[in-house]
DNA sequence: ATTATCTATAGATCTATAGATAATGC
DNA sequence: ATTATCTATAGATCTATAGATAATGC
C-alpha cells in the first residue's frame, strides 16, 4: 500500500530518530534492520525502499545524531558567557552518561567508528570538526592554540564518558566524571 | 583425535593469543567463533571444549590484553624515572594508532563494553584500575589528588587515541593525538 | 576411561532482493 | 504511471550442541 509523499517523509524521518537513537544504544553493529524498521513501526523492506542500504541509513542516521548533540548546539552561543563550561559540566554528567541514546555519538560508538565505511566515518569526522570548533570559538576567537586546545579538551570528555559507562562500578564511574570535570574546570577560563 | 594435555593448553593459549588480537582489530561483536577457531588452526566446536562460550572466552581474552598492555607493564617502573611521560608518548603515537590489535583494549573496543556480559565488564574495570592506579603511582605515591589525576590523565589518553582512530583525515588524526600528547605534557611532573 | 578435537547440524539472525499490492499524483 | 510498503525468500553468518573419533593417561 502506498502511502502519500508528505507521509513517506514523516516515516523517512521516523526511522532515522529511530536509528540514530537504537544505534547509540546498542552500536552500529548491535542493530538489524529489522529492529530498525519494527521501531519505526515498518517493515525492513521499507527501510531499502527509503535508504537502499543499512550504511546509507547510517550514515544519515549518524549526522541527525551528530547535529541535535550538545557539541554542535554549541555554536549557538556567545563566547565569554560561561557556555563552555556548562556544556562541559552537562556533558560529564550521570544524566547523560545514563542516556546514551540520546547523547554524544562518539562516547557511545566511538570504537566501531574505525570498521565503519568510508561514508559513516565522514559522518563522524563531520561532527567532530564542528564540535571541536565550537569549543575553540569559546575559549578563544580565532587563537592560534585554541584549536589544541580544543582537541585535548574533547578528548577527555569522549574519555571520561567512554569509562564511566564502561566500568561496572558506580563509585568508579562517579570518581572518572568527577575527575574530567575538576581538570577541565581548572583549565578553562573562568568565563568561556 | 585427542592431543597431550601439553598440547591443549598450548593450544587454549593459542586461542586467547588470537581472540586478543582479533577481538581489538574488529570489536567483540565483529569477530565470530568460526573465525577465532581459524585464526588458531582449529575449529570452533574446540573453542566449546576449552570455553564453553564464547562470553567466557572473551573475559579470558580482554584479561590477557590488558595485562600485556602498557598501562600494566608501567607498574614494574619506578617513579621519577620519567618512566610515565614515556607510557604517555608511546601511548600517544602513530605507531600505536596505527596497531590496535597489540594495543589499548579500551581504545579498541572502549564504546562497546557497556553492554556486555558482566564477566567481560568486570575484567575490563579490572583492567582500567590497574592502570589508573600505576599512572597514580608514577605521579606521587599514596597521594590524595593522585587518583583523580590519574583517572583524567587516562580518559584524555584513551578519548584521543579512539578519536585519532575513529577520523578519516590524517592531518586531523595527527592533531589530536598532538594536542594530546602536549597537553599531558604540560600538566604532568618533569621528573614522572 | 578420559577427553581434546572434529563433523554435522540446529535454530536464530542478518543484509538484501524480487515481485505483489494498492494508493497517490498526474 | 509511479512508488511506498509489504510479503516471501535467498544466502550468509552466528552461537551452540550432540555425537563420533582417536590419542592420552591411568
Amino acid at each position: 500500500m502506498r502511502v502519500s509523499r508528505e507521509q513517506a517523509a514523516e516515516n523517512r524521518a521516523r526511522i532515522l530518530e529511530a536509528a540514530a537513537r537504537l544505534f547509540r544504544e546498542r552500536g552500529l553493529h548491535g542493530v538489524g534492520v529489522d529492529a530498525l524498521g519494527e521501531a519505526a513501526g515498518m517493515t525492513h523492506g521499507s527501510l531499502y525502499s527509503q535508504f537502499g542500504s543499512k550504511e546509507a541509513l547510517a550514515a544519515e542516521a549518524v549526522a541527525l545524531a551528530m547535529a541535535g548533540s550538545g557539541g554542535a548546539k554549541l555554536g549557538q552561543a556567545s563566547p565569554g558567557t560561561g557556555a563552555l563550561r556548562a556544556f562541559v559540566e552537562s556533558y560529564l554528567s550521570p544524566r547523560h552518561r545514563d542516556a546514551p541514546g540520546t547523547g554524544c555519538p562518539f562516547a557511545a560508538m566511538g570504537s566501531e567508528v574505525p570498521r565503519q565505511p568510508a561514508s559513516v566515518r565522514a559522518r563522524f569526522t563531520e561532527g567532530l570538526r564542528l564540535m571541536a570548533g565550537n569549543v575553540a570559538a569559546m575559549l578563544a576567537p580565532a587563537s592560534a592554540t585554541a584549536e589544541e586546545e580544543a582537541l585535548a579538551v574533547v578528548a577527555t570528555m569522549i574519555g571520561a564518558m567512554t569509562l564511566a559507562r564502561a566500568v561496572d562500578d558506580p563509585a568508579l564511574s562517579e570518581r572518572i566524571l568527577e575527575a574530567a570535570r575538576n581538570r577541565l574546570a581548572a583549565s578553562l577560563p573562568a568565563d568561556a
